[in-house]
DNA sequence: TCTTATACATAAGAATATTATGTATACATT
DNA sequence: AATGTATACATAATATTCTTATGTATAAGA
């Protein structure tokens, strides 16, 4: 199956709406999350992942909490309460983009 | 009404499919067809479109014709063979993108 | 006469992605 | 023991695509 390419604009749109709903998350486990949703269709990199997570941090939209598993160090970032009243504006966004594609696209405008 | 965002990378696809369905169309054209269609909720700034007309001509997508119409100059575009193929392979883009934020965004992925 | 609409175009800058690279731990395979 | 893959973070260079600003010119309406 091709490999669905990914709007840009829309990854924000993405991580915001999986914290909505997984309550908190860090930024590998929303890599492979994105990929299992999607059966791979979608691939979140890492250089497009990290910054973004950084930047939503940076507008308050996001919390983080640092953790120790075992060795490792994890990032669990967590929705604000600005970060969700931000998600349902985006998700807002994203369903009047998709319904404006739909109408571009619908074969019912191809009569003038 | 909220001026709905235009993601990145969807400009092509909309204007591939405008002449899928119009046969021939100038520039001016597009911009004023996507506000009408979508109620005045994208707009097409000249700035993207032009740019974006002349790089999908000079990939073989478009095929040009200058016409004067009166005293004043209109660029007709039109969708080469090649240029259908693509606008089905978009299209196709598009709707795996709309099906996989779908996904991503609803909320029977609530529950892991 | 002035503003708005029509019709093209490009340049500077912003935003957001890809690709490449780096560091480090953990586990599985040869 | 060595090598590869997975986990987990990060940044830099580059590419793409957009917004905003600006420019030119004709046409129509107030």
């Amino acid at each position: 199956m091709a490999n669905s390419k990914l709007y840009k604009g829309s990854l924000q749109t993405i991580i915001l709406n999986l914290l909505e709903k997984n309550d908190r998350m860090y930024g590998y486990e929303i890599t492979q999350k994105v990929k299992d949703i999607t059966n791979g269709e979608l691939k979140i990199t890492e250089g497009a992942l990290y910054p973004a997570l950084h930047k939503l941090e940076a507008e308050g939209f996001l919390d983080v909490q640092i953790l120790k598993i075992g060795n490792r160090m994890r990032k669990y970032y967590k929705l604000t309460e600005q970060g969700s009243k931000e998600t349902a504006n985006r998700l807002a966004e994203l369903e009047a983009f998709i319904k404006n594609m739909q109408f571009i696209v619908n074969p019912k405008f191809k009569i003038n």
